[in-house]
DNA sequence: CTTAAAGTCTCTAGTGACTAGAGGTTCAAG
DNA sequence: CTTGAACCTCTAGTCACTAGAGACTTTAAG
């Protein structure tokens, strides 16, 4: 195990883009590295596991600005748990609602998926039913 | 019935702001209107048919060039009623895998939050998970 | 030690589908 | 004729990056 990290050996342990590594420091999420004579960012283990962090927490959907909430709780004293539950939880409503809207779709387009039979008489809903609202369920957005 | 309708008009009448039917109009999706001698828009009622389709559309989750296509593909012989049926499908497929996502998502945060017990014990997972993925099924993306 | 290639630097602009606001003009009702 | 709501254009901001230009640094080979 080296010392240091160049951004890109960084950018490989993370499975995060070199831009987007720059970009979260910009941001203030990741700390800024130390750099070479030559100005160039030189990472530590700690980089490497707050990295990681941010990637899993944007895998499982958070937003930067919850990312940076969670991470200040981090570390800190045990109350300031409840208030990670609090987001995660929040999150989660948000993922569930998404599923829901989501399957709402699905279902009125395989109702005007299937509602279609070109093969035998030329007829297809899809444009019908995107031209009158009436056609469909009626049930989405 | 009046003769034509303004923007504002228009907006009510499509569920739609304002400013995102100029910008429809902008994008070459809706079709300018004549113009008052002050220069304001007025509408017919082709305008709110289109301007319909295309907001029932965007509910449905079809992005805009997807839209263009199928207005292209209305009133166009029949054949092309099978390729809006392909722009149908392939949206659907994408939507099929936006849920599978999510449900993914889902499942880990519940098993996240479920591994918090701060009432009794101060013990939170969350924060851990988020730091250490092999905490997590690690089946997302 | 030299050189070439790969990596890195900063900065700007683009993505999608809008939304918000500034500053000015036109319309419709009373 | 006045007033105020609605309308006009144009610019900039949203989110989380991604792409590219043009210049500089590092590293490995010879």
């Amino acid at each position: 195990m080296s010392e240091f990290y160049s951004i890109g050996q960084l950018s490989k342990l993370a499975d995060c883009k070199v831009p987007t590594i720059r970009w979260y420091e910009d941001k203030g999420l990741l700390p800024a590295p130390t750099r070479t004579e030559g100005n160039q960012r030189r990472y530590t283990d700690r980089h490497l596991t707050t990295l990681r962090f941010i990637r899993h927490a944007r895998a499982l959907g958070f937003d930067l600005p919850a990312i940076e909430k969670l991470q200040q709780l981090n570390g800190c004293c045990y109350g300031d748990h409840m208030e990670a539950d609090r987001i995660a939880q929040e999150h989660l409503d948000d993922v569930r609602n998404k599923i829901a809207q989501l399957k709402a779709m699905e279902a009125e387009l395989v109702a005007m998926i299937e509602g279609c039979d070109y093969e035998h008489s030329y007829k297809c809903r899809i444009l019908d039913v995107l031209g009158d609202h009436e056609l469909c369920g009626g049930e989405h957005k």
